[in-house]
DNA sequence: GCCGGTTTGTGACCCGGTTCACATCCTCTT
DNA sequence: AAGAGGATGTGAACCGGGTCACAAACCGGC
């Protein structure tokens, strides 16, 4: 993982389905202006509040997109992985950013400069169409984990975190699952809005259950079907 | 309140920011296309589930934009008012509602069908602009949403959102604002995700303080200062 | 192979908010 | 004017999760 040439940026740019169909001079032309940035684990890549002045790709590596009250408690609403994109609410409307960024491990990303950026916008109708898809994806997304914060308990929300967390991180393996130590208890707890300990206890009910086992210091679902059917209940249609 | 000829839709679709900008002739052709429509109170618009097959414009009227848990709990997102556009997100990314719609009292309508909406959108880069700035608007809103949620316990949501309230349906006059009987206090528990008895007993600990009163049965605030003191605590700041 | 920092495990206690159960009170309808 | 359906007001009991306070295990680095 380092710098990266034109021609290596260029693949990674034509990879993200944002520039899917974008004619392919003009790709070339977004990515010689594209630079590369690198991260170490913890690095903080832009605070809420911050002018949103570039687009980021991760091309390695995972980023975490977070708020913080200031009693010090932390919510994340994503993590990003590799071939997501992101950053791009506060670069589309100039505003400042609505969120926190920082690298959760040592990360490679792909920075698309603003102008950069919006000037292709201007001329490629196809982007914009793409925009409005992520724009409208995400919006789905928090509009589901604000359901679940208002509707559901803790068991709930946690079993559905797993299972998504376990198809987006995990290897499945018939009705098991290892996330291994990806994610730590804190993690999990600040992508719900609950407490450390509180994450702990579910484990621990779940883990006499033999639904999970902490064993070794990762974190595997031994039954994925019975976590799925934890999650089902009163779920609102995933729509 | 009822149908509108030709001109006066023009008229309105003029008036809607999203419009803005746009060429004449197409918006004359767009609102040819468009129809209104008529909710009584408590009417229902649209399902989440549902197809998105329209993208409605509030005339007259308000709409509650809301989620339903299937042990009957709600949760309000939005109300749309005179001049809102709503019903984008299903009919832009061609997926199922992602929300109910009711009308909140006798509700007036202008109706964009789908295919016209498109086809519009599809030679206007002025429309698709206007459309990203609509959903980062509201990506921004449902933010704040969710970390009042994480982060905020109920006197302070509650000030907050009497606060919004005030400023987009009540009449403030220095220090003081009257709400009326424009919202109950089961609908404003619906706003903030918690029961109308917690909303119930805020208030009356507030009125005792002076801060509100509910006299004559509709709500007045008498200290909106102190209010929005309530307000602010713990606020990340407002981006 | 030991030391400091992080992560996990767990119990005791507390508290905000829910749930339940009523008592008014208000407002529309007929 | 009466009655019905909402909306409001309020107390008692309960409980999910938070907070606090540790203990133990683990992990990387020198």
């Amino acid at each position: 993982m380092g710098r990266l040439d034109q021609s290596e940026r260029q693949a990674l740019i034509r990879r993200s389905f944002l520039f899917k169909d974008v004619a392919q001079p003009i790709l070339d032309r977004l990515a010689a202006l594209t630079v590369t940035k690198q991260l170490d684990r913890r690095e903080t890549l832009f605070n809420r509040g911050d002018e949103g002045d570039a687009l980021y790709a991760v091309v390695d590596g995972l980023v975490r997109i977070w708020v913080g009250s200031d009693s010090g408690k932390e919510l994340t609403f994503s993590i990003m992985e590799p071939g997501d994109v992101f950053g791009e609410i506060a670069l589309l409307d100039g505003l400042p950013r609505t969120a926190n960024a920082t690298a959760q491990e040592a990360t490679l990303l792909l920075v698309i400069q603003r102008s950069a950026f919006l000037s292709v916008l201007e001329g490629e109708p196809i982007l914009a169409r793409h925009i409005i898809e992520l724009l409208c994806e995400r919006m789905r997304r928090k509009t589901e984990l604000l359901s679940d914060f208002a509707f559901a308990d803790l068991p709930v929300r946690l079993a559905r975190k797993l299972g998504d967390l376990v198809v987006a991180h995990g290897e499945i393996d018939g009705n098991e699952a290892r996330l291994g130590k990806r994610f730590s208890q804190t993690e999990l707890a600040q992508m719900l809005g609950v407490s450390r300990e509180a994450i702990n206890k579910q484990l621990a009910a779940w883990s006499h259950k033999g639904i999970v086992s902490t064993e070794d210091g990762g974190l595997t679902i031994l039954d994925l079907g019975t976590l799925r059917a934890h999650a089902a209940v009163d779920r609102v249609d995933p729509v």
